[in-house]
Order: structure tokens, then sequence, then C-alpha cells
DNA sequence: TATGAATGAGTTTTCATTCAT
DNA sequence: AATGAATGAAAACTCATTCAT
């Protein structure tokens, strides 16, 4: 099962991996593939036998990552639970993947997600998709009458979403602080801004 | 005095003007120096006459336009209204600079504000006091009990500008209608959103 | 014996077969070993059991036709015909290797007789071993007094393998046309201009 | 009026010349760009300032002389002299234009004309045109009942034209001997050979 | 024999920057 | 101020060849 992942070709994973690190460390730009090579301690070439281009290397571990967000956000709607909950399980799973493996998050959101002239472009409909999801979540949310209609689902998801990748961007540039207790604690807050809103309640 | 400014000299501003429709067109890697100096309609080695490097140039457009921007929040801030109606002036000047020059606000999102990895690195400080700012905004509105407490000021400031990035970021690549009703209505959900909330009035 | 040198391995004649429709097709530069090993649909390590290098499998095809060829010219020379009809011989012989396998004889014509800084260098020797028998067959009609004495054999030879040479390349690359009896006439017309001259007869 | 074509810029002949130093030594394909730019004494990128590639080198060595041959031939044409004398003229023009600068027509014999799957098939149909100009001339002569006209002025001028490419050949690869006399001599026999014929007159 | 993963040397081209005029 | 020729460093990618199995 495992394996059948796994099989591919063991040092076809160790240049992905490889590549997270050298990517997060000094950026997709700044690094030569010569670099990632020598991190996977494999020979310059074999980089090539593997992937096609130093940018599909990218383009892969990206999309490796986003279907899994991908899937995960179905998982989520699915779940017969409250819209706010289903939103702060998606900010959960997010912040979780930041903990799990911060670097190759930071690839994602800062050569990927954010690089809006390169790779950003190149994923954009894959980029979109995801705030289609989270759009349909908000659109039922309202349909049902837990969420209020003053705003489109549309807009609702790209705020949303917006206020995670500030918040990634925060982390990943020491902006804000990433301790255990502070990587819950965002969970909470973002959630709390977008749904519960700044406003005291109006009575 | 004032004059010594603006005067400078009317080539300088050409090249400036020429570099963002350039950049804005091709990206800042994309295009070479000379796409500038050509854009301007001026000789190739004039551009290094006034900046001292490519990078200088965008320095340059950055710096202009955000300190236009602190200055304007810290105008917004002064005024003796809501905090909800400061939060809104600020996304209606952003909505509003981007209106007025959309290559330009598409440079400095694209090119700075969300390249993390290269000028907004070298910028970061720069755009950590417009997060400052507003957390303050914040910050004095918890305090005065306009706005609740549950999340910090830091953090819904994050939330806030990251939802006003990634609405600009829609209008920049399409996936937002950015007709002049669309934009003013976009004013209004980004307030909406991020001060009234998503959820319905708990009663 | 014979069948010793025939059946030397199918999988190599495989490789000679295949390497001739890729050469012709896409060059010997510009093709890769892996697209001979494709086109042969053998294991790419396979063509490195059988030769040595990619140069190596065009020196055997080179040789072996060439070697034919040469053979063919001493045979035709032992005939006891008038030197006109031995230059028509060989002419023939020539333009029939075209029609027979048209590949190979581009492959020969353009990648290694005509290709005068890699191959063709290596080739010199053999290459001008045929001048040298064509050569003969004039220095010797010339003592017989058929053909007259104007020019050196050498350089008859020379200009007849030039004119079968720019003949094949016509072909090659479709300057000349080649139907059947396009080619006919074409065998005819070689020793005609060489032989008979293009002038009037002088009376 | 020399002045006009050479104005264009000293640097930008300079790297011509050391091309066809450099073309001629190691050939197109074994040289390095560098190599022209440390025979020509210039910065490696200067290279690259006066021409986009390194084909474009070549293919302006070869458009600058082959241009001169047509203009040459066509010169020659029209000239009111029997057709023997005019191909006399061609053969002589092309012969001295290697005792003039025999580096240049190596390259362009070589490295173009004979290369027929580079760049000869690049400049097949300016190479063609010579084909074109010469069958031109055997074509009146045969009108004229100065040639006889058994073969088709296009076979004629093929034949023709090979013959002079394997006379150049022998030259630059050493098979034939190239003394000032052994050059003169072997004009005339490329004319003896293709109009007066190898044949003893046939009376 | 047969396989195909692994190796790594080699070169064109780009373009920011400098500088002489 | 203004020009544009001159400089040269830097890196992705290709592919013939080797080798372990």
């Amino acid at each position: 099962m495992a394996a059948a992942r796994t099989t591919a070709s063991a040092k076809r994973r160790l240049i992905l991996d490889a590549a997270v690190k050298v990517f997060a460390r000094q950026g997709f730009h700044a690094c030569r593939v010569s670099d990632i090579a020598d991190e996977a301690e494999v020979a310059y070439g074999l980089v090539y036998h593997y992937f096609a281009s130093k940018d599909q290397i990218l383009d892969t571990l990206f999309l490796e990552r986003w279907n899994v967000l991908l899937e995960a956000i179905r998982e989520t709607d699915a779940r017969p639970v409250a819209a706010r909950e289903k939103l702060a399980a998606i900010a959960s799973f997010i912040a979780d993947s930041y903990r799990h493996d911060p670097d190759l998050m930071k690839v994602i959101i800062v050569e990927v997600t954010r690089a809006a002239n390169s790779f950003g472009r190149t994923h954009l409909a894959k980029i979109d998709e995801a705030y289609g999801l989270i759009a349909d979540i908000v659109a039922k949310a309202q349909a049902a009458g837990e969420f209020k209609s003053l705003v489109t689902p549309q807009f609702a998801a790209l705020a949303f979403y917006g206020a995670i990748e500030q918040m990634l961007t925060g982390w990943i540039f020491d902006l804000l602080p990433q301790g255990e207790e502070d990587v819950e604690r965002a969970k909470v807050f973002v959630v709390e801004t977008i749904c519960g809103g700044l406003d005291v309640e109006s009575i």
C-alpha cells in the first residue's frame, strides 16, 4: 500500500525532498539545480532523469500537496457539521500542514501561491479550485441561514483564504509567533475574525 | 523645495513611468533594462545615470507609493470617526489606488508585497509598518469597546490586510470582476466580512 | 562461416537498421542513442553492448556499404567492356543503390561522404579509394585511346564522382525528380555529360 | 564608397574575420563562441551584441560570399561570349575565390554547401539559385546550338557545379595539388571535362 | 545477453552593469 | 546629461557513456 506510493523510486523522492529544503533555504530562483543534486547526494544528471526541468520539480511539489489540501477541504465539507466548524477544520488543516513541514509550506506559499507572476499564474486554476470549494461551503451556509448573505460566497472565500495565507506568511517571515500554542491560538483567531467579526455584537 | 523634488528631472520620471508599464506587462524578472529604456524612449545608459540598478527602480516605485499609503493610514487614524469607518477608509483608499493606476498597484503587489523571497523581504519592515498602523487602530477600538477583544490587534490587522491583498490579487488576475460598481461593492465587502463577520448575529 | 557473419545477432542487425531510419530522419547529430534503441525496440543499454559508441554505428553502416561499392567498381573494371560502359555501370550501381535503400544512401552521403569535417575526414582514405579505382579506369582508357588525355585521370574521376554525388544530393533534397524513369534518365545523363561533353561535336 | 560597407562596425568585421579562421581551423560545431571572441580579441558578450547566435555568424558569412558569387555568375552570363567561356569564367571565379581566401571558401563549402543536414538545408534555396543561373546559361547555349541537347540544362548545371565542388573539396582536404599552376590547370580541366567530355571525338 | 538507472562534462545564451565619449 | 558599445559572469539543460544487476 504505502509501498505503492514509495516504490516509484527512492531517488526520485530523495530529489523532491532535497528540493524542498533547498527551495526553502535559498528560494527557487536563487538556487541552482546542482544545489538540489548536492543536497540529495545524487548525480547532477539524475535530476534530469526524473524531472524535465527545474520548474517541473516545483510543479510536482505543489501539485502533490495542493491536491491533498483540496481533498481535505472536500472531506471536511462532506462532514455534517456547522459551516463555522468546517472553516475551522480547514484553517486547522493548513496550520497543521505548516507545523508538520514548514519548509514545504513555505515553498508552496512563497514560490507558487504568492508568486503571482510565475508559478502562481501557471497554477491559477488549481489555486482557484480551493477558493471555489470554500465558496461552496459559504454559499450553503448562507442558504441554510448559518451565515449572513451580505457578502458573496466568492468574496468571503477570498477573504478567508487571504487571512490564512497572510497568517502563514507571518510565520514564514517571523512576523508572528509560531510556538505550539501560538499556532493553536491563531487557528481560532482566523475563524473568530472571519466568522465572528471584529465588531461588538450590535445587540 | 517641493519643486525641486518634483522637477528633479523629467527624464527620470519618464523612466519610472515606463518601468511601471514594463514591469506590469512583463514582470520584473522577465523584462530587461533595455525594455524600460525603449518604453521611455531614452538611451539605454541614461537609466543608469538616474538609478544605480534595476532593483533600485522598483525600490523607488514601491517606496514612493507605500509611503503615500502609510501617510493615508495615519491621516485616517487621526480622524475622529469609528474604527469600522477607519478600516473602510483604508480599504477604500487602496481600492481607489488600484482603480486609478492598476499597473502601479499590480507591480507593487505582485513584485514587492507578495514577492516574499525577493523584494518582499527587502521591504519587510516597511510593509510591516502598515500592519502596525492598522493594529493600532484595532487596539484602540478594542480599548474603547468598539471591537471585541477576542483576537489580538496584530492578528486582526494581518487578516484585514490579507483580505484586501487577496482582493487586489483577484482583480489583477481576473478572478474577481472589476467594474466600477464591483470595486465599490468590494470595498464594503471587506469591511463587512472582517468587522461584521460571516455569522448571523447570535442574539 | 558465412552464416556466422549473418547470424551474428538479430538484435545487432535490428539496431543497425533502426539507426539508418533514425539517422535519415533526424540526422546523425540531432538524434539521440535512445532514439535508435526506441526505433529498434531494444533496451537502451543493448546498443552499447553491440557498439562501442554512436560513432561506431555510423562507421559500421558506412563501411558495410562502401566496401560493397568498391567491390562493385572493381568487378566492373574487370569486365572486358568499353570505359564509357564501365562508368555507366558504376553510375547505374550507385543510382540503383539509392533506389533500393534511399535512407541508407542518404545517411552515407549526407553524414559521411559530404560531412567533410567529421566522418568524411575519418573515412577520407576509404572514400579516396573509390576515386582511385575510377581514376584507374580513366587512365587505362586514355592509354587505350578510348578517352582523350586532356585531363588527368585523377581529375576526371573527381569530376565524375562529383557529378554523381550532386545528383544524389539533388534526389535527397528533392531538387531533382526521382521517379523510376527520372532515375534511369539521370544514369544516362551523368555519363553523357562527363564522357560526351556538352559541346556540340567540333566536326 | 568602400567606407560605406566598412563603416558598419570595425569590431563586427573583426568578429566575422575571426570566425572564418576559427571555423576553418576547428569546424563550426567543434569551436566555441569564446574561441571566436578570443581570436577576435574582443569580449565574449560583444559577439552577441552583433550577432543573435553562433548560427547567425555563419549565415552572415555564407550570404555575404554567396551573393557575390551569384552576382558574378549573372555578370558573366550578361557578357557576349560563348557558353563554354561563361562556364570557364565561373569556374575561374570560384577557383580564384579559393586562392584568395581559402579559409572562407573552406567554411562555406564544408559548413554550408556540403552540410546538407544543417546549414545546407537552411540555405538550399540560395544554393539552388546558383544552379538555376548556370542552367540558364546551358539552356541558352543549347537553344543557340552551342551545346548539345542530350541532357537537361538543370542536370548539366548540377554536374558542372558538382565537379567544381568536388575539386574544391579536393583542395581543402589535400587530395588535389593546389599550387598556382595546379589551380590554373584545374580551371581548364573542369571545363574540358564537362564541355569537351572524356570521349575521343567520335568522328 | 539484456536492462535502464546513474553519471557529469560541456557550451550557448542572456543581460545587468560599466565606461569611454 | 546623454549615448550605446563593451564587458563577462552565471546556470540550465543535453546526452553519450558507464555500470550494477
